[in-house]
Formats: C-alpha cells, structure tokens, sequence
DNA sequence: AAGTGGTCTAGACCACTGT
DNA sequence: CAGTGGTCTAGACCACTTC
C-alpha cells in the first residue's frame, strides 16, 4: 500500500516564512551582527527574503514581545539595546529566576544527568591541562553551554527554562558580555563543579549560593569593564 | 494661528485594530467570560469585528506570546487551560519575581506611596468595623488590587512590574481563585499590614518573608479547594 | 511634494479535517 | 470532496517625515 512511505518518512514539516525571518534575524541579534541601535524597515527584510511585508511584520513583533527588537512609530524598527541600569535588572531577574531553576534541579535532576556533567566537567579538565591557550574561551564555551543546558533542564519546568534561557540570550549578545565570559574563565568552571558537588549531596542551598555567587561575580566584572558609565547602576543589582 | 488647537488638544491617537481586538480577547479571558477550552477561529472574530483576518491573526499571536491561547494546527485558538502542576510552577515563579520586587520597592518607596497605602488600608479597616458582609470579597478586591499596585510600582523596575502582573493574571482568571480569595479574606489584609510596617522600618527581610508566607498561604488553600485532582501539584510548589 | 512607514483588505492557495 | 484553517500576496490608504 502507498500509505508506507507517507508514514514512515518523517514529516516534511512546512516552515511559515514568519519562522524563517524570525530566526535569522534573531541569529543575526543574538550573533552581535546586528548590533543595537541598528535600524531596519520591514520593507528591507521582505525585499531580502523576496516576500510580502506580513511575515516580516509578524516576525518582527514575536521579536519585539521578547524585547531584542523596538518599534519606533514612523522610523522603523530599532534593535534594542540596553542601558546599564536595565543590565543590572536583568541580572537581578536572571538570580530570582535561576535561583529557583537550580532549587528544583537540586530535587529532580538523574544519576544520568549527573553523569553527563560530570563528563562535560572532566572534559574541560583535560582541556585545562593541555595548558594549549589558544583561543582558550573560545573552546570552553561550548562545554559551558552544555552545562548550563542539562542544568536548567533538570528543574523539569518548561515555562522557567524557557524564561531563564529568555533573560540569558538578553546579556550574551553584548560584546560586553565576551569579555566578561573571557574574565571569569577558570572561575566559571570552579563555580560548575561546585554546583555538581552539591547536586550530589542534594544540598539545595549550596547549589544556589554557588550560583549567586558567580552571578554576583559575573556582574561585578561587567562594572568593571564597563567604565564610569556603568557605575550608576552599582546600586541597582539586588 | 491655528496650530492652537492641534497643539493643545490630546493627540487623538489611531488605534490599530490589533490592539483592540487584542485588548477584548483578554479582557473576556481575563474576566472569565471566555473559559479555559473555548474554541475560536480568526475568521469568527474578524467577522465579529468586520475586519479582516490579518490584525485578529496578529492580536491572537501576541496572546499566544502570553500564554493566554494556544494556536492548535488545523483546529484553532483554543483559550488555553493550566493543569494543576502548571499552577503549581506560576505560584513558585510568582514568588521568585514578587519577592525581588518587595526587596526592590523597601528600598524605594516614597513616603507618598507609604502614605498612599496607609490610606488604603485605613479604608479597609473601616470597612470591615462597619461588618457589613454584603458581598464583603468583591469590597476588598479594589483596595486589594490598589495596595498592590502601589506595592509592585515601587520597585521601579519596569520589566519586574510587567512580569509580576503577567503571572498573577495567569492565575486570577480563574474561578477557583475567587474562591482562594474569598477564603483569605481576613489574611489579606493582614499581610499588606505586615508589609506596609516592614516598610516603614526598611526592613526587606520582614517584608519578603511576610509576602512569601502570604503566597505560601494562598496556594494552600488552593490545592484543598481543588480536590484530589490538585494533590499531584503539592510537591511542584518551591 | 515626495517618500517611507504602518496598517488593513480582499482574496488566492494549499494542507488538513471530517463526513 | 467540501469545508475550514493557516499563510501569504499585492496593493490601497493614510499619517508622518523630510526635503
């Protein structure tokens, strides 16, 4: 019968455009390729993708609901960019928010997941002891975002991952934020291992002093790099 | 010169449609005219607004973004429902963000605001001296919802103050939670007088732990208002 | 006055549903 | 196989900006 192949071949899944416009121009956001500040019109977009300026529009308003693009009535639409005030708010959020994943891990997360961070753990070790310092960031960021995913994953709350992922992709795409990553890299890694050795014990409020800690520290290198323009915003992390 | 009249009148501000419709789909949701489950077509309501489909598919997608709907392939918009577990989740992220937003507004509140919640609980105690029990909850939901307002505001983090009210409207909309509130009556108060005197002392440990007892308080309640069907929710509260 | 942005309309087209 | 839902197109229209 011919109903073989239309059930067996997965689905070839047809992707609205507003779907494909929407990814590119949040890789392109999220990448530091479009830079903030930077102003396009939907008419641009819908040229560059040859269709109408509907997908466009609706591409553009999901990205406008999760704050990286603004719309400016009559100008056009403005990537978003944020001051440091509104940074140190954000790392505030990322700590109630993050706090909260990392104490449902503490409860949920597997002997199987356990392992994997292990893994990723003694990978980075080995990696560390080549003492090969070329481009040393750049290597360790994969493992560190591979961690952070079987972190967060392990709360088992779909609506705080996504929310905890939300706020982190605010903060990364600054340029800001590379040096900062590049600053703190031993210590990131310190902080993971302490996090796995408390997710071990199951001592919740170990795990998430180690991760405030690191919050707080990661905040306080990004003052630091960020001159005396940032420095008002000191008192507005919480 | 006539420019008298275009400069001093309000700007009569063109609404697009979008937001309109947008604005009455959640007021229905949110008022609980339009219960969990419904099914509605774009087509329905364009009709119902003599428009097209374009801006209901644009209304209807920033619902979606809040969670409110969900857009089922081939079937709809369907108002979207929360399972017990889901509930469960809201309550532990509402106290996540409430209880950064209290931390927040202990150190900014102006002696204005403090007057201002003075006032309103003032009127609620006099209120209840009268003991006049005529539909007593629907009286105290305004002063509540006034309390609060000033409360969230002054943390003066915009982006906190728009989560915060996004996760309680989650919740609000539904019966059961009328329910809740009617039976915290009393307590309600309570608390908000335990939070305005932390305040007055600048003390954020009082003010966040009465909040968070508060909250706590509230989804007891809610579980042994919802059955059986509720008790697998118990230990997804953090 | 010309240009651009923002919104909406009307309708085409295809995929999927259900009888 | 008719019906409905989901998406996109092409273009109209008006408000605002810019020259």
């Amino acid at each position: 019968m011919e109903t073989f192949l239309k059930n067996t071949v997965p689905v070839m899944e047809f992707k609205p455009f507003r779907e494909t416009i929407y990814e590119y121009l949040r890789q392109q956001i999220l990448s530091g390729n479009l830079r903030a500040g930077i102003l396009f019109s939907d008419g641009e977009i819908a040229e560059l993708f040859k269709t109408s300026r509907t997908p466009v529009r609706e591409a553009v308003q999901k990205l406008e609901a999760e704050g990286l693009v603004e719309r400016l009535p009559m100008k056009g639409n403005i990537v978003k960019g944020l001051s440091p005030v509104e940074i140190a708010h954000i790392y505030s959020i990322r700590k109630a928010l993050e706090s909260l994943a990392i104490r449902y891990a503490t409860l949920r997360i597997t002997p199987e997941e356990l392992d994997t961070m292990k893994a990723i753990l003694d990978g980075v070790d080995t990696l560390l002891a080549l003492e090969d310092t070329d481009n040393l960031a750049e290597k360790l960021l994969q493992p560190a975002g591979e961690f952070n995913n079987v972190l967060f994953n392990a709360c088992r709350v779909p609506k705080l991952i996504q929310m905890v992922w939300q706020h982190r992709e605010l903060l990364d795409r600054y340029r800001t934020m590379r040096i900062v990553i590049s600053k703190q890299l031993g210590e990131r890694f310190v902080t993971r291992r302490r996090v796995y050795r408390a997710f071990l014990e199951k001592d919740m409020e170990k795990a998430v002093a180690a991760w405030e800690e690191h919050l707080e520290t990661s905040f306080r290198i990004w003052l630091e790099s960020s001159g005396l323009d940032a420095e008002k915003a000191r008192g507005e992390y919480l």
